[in-house]
DNA sequence: TACTTATATACTCATATGAGTATATAAGTA
DNA sequence: TACTTATATACTCATATGAGTATATAAGTA
């Protein structure tokens, strides 16, 4: 039942929605989600630490990079949000986020790059 | 989007969550809802409030008691309730509460026949 | 119209939550 | 080993949230 109410008060923000939703797509870096959120590096840095203390994220560190992805044991978030992706057109945020989905390389080559001037 | 945070939020209280699970079998009364939770009036009624405010419940008054039923209109929350009542073995608190709902007859028969004397 | 009773609400308090800012940390590279 | 850089965390503040208690309200009944 504990776990039940903390999945719902992990879902009642919207910056995680944001990075739930960019996560149920691919594996991306802080950095990456700092270019498509636009949100402060703190900001999701904490977000992430929720997440992944309530057990919905996972982590990897690959070279310079922490990667997230989430975590899909739990099978109710696993339907929300299944439910909320097939209905992302009602969710102009969300699908905004995913049309950026994209930059994630610019912002990850951007900084490989400039380490090799 | 802020419909969906709402969701969620009304979602993060395990009182609303019981109160939804009985409201999701069938219409019921505060005094009712009390005997069944063993929570305070106030407490029902304040969690009520909100339900309906948020619009996930209504109420209809018959003689001196005032009804809440789900308003089904909420795709999102049908098919989280769906989902949490098919897997209600995992929710003994909620299942409790469902077995105890046959009390409900009694809260009601009781504060009539109290009148009748 | 006065009384009863089911329910709603105001008030207070303690605690939780989210944001911003500054700074710590940890792993890679020179 | 010193330096750089991606990410985490501590601190502070403002606001939200839930519970308890007392009381208001609204509709029915006498």
């Amino acid at each position: 039942m504990d776990k039940l109410v903390n999945l719902f008060k992990v879902l009642s923000d919207e910056t995680r929605i944001r990075i739930l939703n960019l996560l149920y797509h691919r594996k991306l870096c802080v950095c990456q989600m700092q270019g498509i959120l636009e949100e402060s590096q703190p900001k999701i840095s904490k977000h992430l630490s929720k997440l992944k203390d309530k057990g919905f994220v996972k982590d990897e560190r690959q070279e310079q990079f922490i990667f997230y992805y989430l975590d899909n044991e739990n099978q109710m978030l696993k339907g929300i949000l299944d439910n909320i992706i097939s209905s992302i057109d009602d969710y102009s945020v969300l699908k905004k986020d995913i049309e950026r989905l994209p930059i994630a390389e610019e912002c990850i080559n951007e900084k490989i790059k400039s380490q090799n001037i």
